[in-house]
DNA sequence: TCTGGGGTCCTAGGGCGA
DNA sequence: TCTGTCGCCCTAGGACCC
């Protein structure tokens, strides 16, 4: 039996912990920069503000209704995050972390369990360690995990928020009412296809042959169709080292001058590198790129990327801005106002498991600087530590009007209680 | 004026050596 | 020595997820 554990609006959730007055009112959470909704509590859902719906634009209906506004704070989410997930991982050792506020559970041995029990049990857990509320959808494949717990949320008073799919004719039900867009795996494009063909729901894209799944959806396709089905295809995925990693930013404004860009993207190289570091790897490439604002009709458009391969697989702060710069200088044309920029290193692989070049080789000294700029970062705070192409004076901030504090990182901004 | 960021996997097609 | 075929590797692009 497999378990999929969401966590309900889950940033909106977050800020309500820390104050509970919003219970009850509209929140919503806005991506980077306060650009769009990236989060919404159930009211503001039924106020009608879409998922992705640009700040600026939504300003008077925010006003309108009293909208309670975060900016994103990182910082808490992922903290709130990783309780749940050890809360959740007392339940059984098989579990995977699918994205932040997500876990597939896998229950082996646990044929005369009784997972409603079981369920209700997590929710207890998780709600009485972090405040989180949670829905649960058991069932006997991953997809069909998914789609129990769609059904969990959706029916969430007459469920509890916990639903399991144990029989053939609860399976079917569920497929049945399940519309084909709201499958987990089927995007926009397969759910537009598959409509033409009559395909409105899982199941009738369960009755295709394998075959027509196999050719027009790829082998992804055809697990997915076999998961819902009810046989065990999709596995719990191990949390192995990333293979790529990113950083990259929308600017404030826009940004024309090459010096300016540099210092972004220096920054960005260097905030790949610490993530690199962070999980032990290195790097054998690095991707820039850049483009303007295509929201900007009336401008000039421009947009390009270039890969960089290092002559040694390294994760030194000091190369990848090296290389950055070098890859940016190539893509980099005049006349263009920018809009965003980042910095992608790829081709990664353990620090232990290195291949050196006959010709050129790293700089040992590299390493000992690094560990030192990790150290100071670490005690003293991130970005402390600057390299030469990164701007010592100038502060590059992202709009965060409304960032709620650092409740459980930072001792500096925990709770008060005003007795 | 203002529209996010970070990932994974798969396939097709070309280059290239055996 | 030339040519055809096969398989591997790499890259770009597409589709998906949160």
């Amino acid at each position: 039996m497999y378990a999929l554990i969401d966590c309900n609006n889950f940033y909106a959730s977050c800020e309500r912990v820390f104050n509970p007055s919003l219970n009850g009112k509209p929140v919503v959470v806005l991506s980077n920069n306060d650009g769009c909704v990236i989060a919404r509590s159930n009211e503001a859902k039924a106020l009608g503000i879409p998922m992705g719906a640009p700040a600026f634009e939504y300003k008077k209906t925010f006003e309108k209704y009293n909208i309670n506004i975060f900016s994103s704070n990182y910082a808490l989410y992922g903290d709130m995050s990783s309780r749940v997930m050890n809360l959740l991982s007392e339940f059984t050792p098989e579990v995977e972390i699918y994205s932040i506020d997500e876990a597939f559970l896998k229950f082996i041995g646990f044929d005369f369990f009784n997972f409603q029990e079981i369920g209700l049990q997590m929710k207890r857990r998780v709600t009485k360690g972090t405040g989180i509320p949670i829905s649960i959808g058991f069932a006997p494949t991953k997809a069909l995990s998914k789609v129990a717990n769609r059904i969990a949320k959706k029916f969430s008073e007459r469920t509890n928020g916990i639903y399991v799919i144990d029989s053939e004719e609860k399976r079917i039900k569920a497929l049945k009412w399940l519309s084909i867009e709201d499958v987990w795996g089927i995007g926009r494009k397969h759910a537009k296809r598959l409509k033409a063909l009559q395909i409105y729901n899982a199941y009738q894209f369960t009755q295709l042959s394998d075959d027509w799944v196999r050719k027009n959806m790829s082998v992804v396709g055809l697990r997915l169709k076999h998961d819902l089905e009810g046989k065990p295809t999709l596995d719990l995925e191990t949390t192995a080292n990333k293979k790529m990693i990113a950083t990259t930013r929308s600017f404030e404004g826009m940004l024309t001058s090459y010096q300016d860009i540099r210092e972004r993207v220096s920054t960005f190289a260097v905030s790949c590198a610490e993530k690199l570091r962070h999980q032990q790897s290195q790097c054998h490439m690095l991707m820039v790129f850049l483009h303007t604002n295509g929201f900007r009709k009336d401008l000039p458009q421009y947009g390009r990327n270039i890969v960089v391969k290092t002559h040694y697989p390294t994760n030194s702060s000091i190369d990848l801005v090296t290389y950055a710069e070098v890859g940016l200088q190539a893509i980099y044309r005049e006349g263009f106002h920018y809009k965003k920029a980042g910095v992608i290193v790829m081709g990664l692989t353990p620090n232990n498991q290195k291949q050196y070049s006959l010709f050129t080789s790293e700089n040992p000294k590299h390493e000992p600087i690094m560990n030192v700029v990790d150290r100071l970062n670490k005690a003293y705070g991130n970005n402390k530590i600057k390299f030469g192409s990164q701007s010592l004076g100038r502060q590059w901030k992202m709009k965060q009007e409304k960032l709620s504090p650092r409740y459980s990182t930072n001792i500096q901004e925990i709770i008060t209680i005003n007795a």
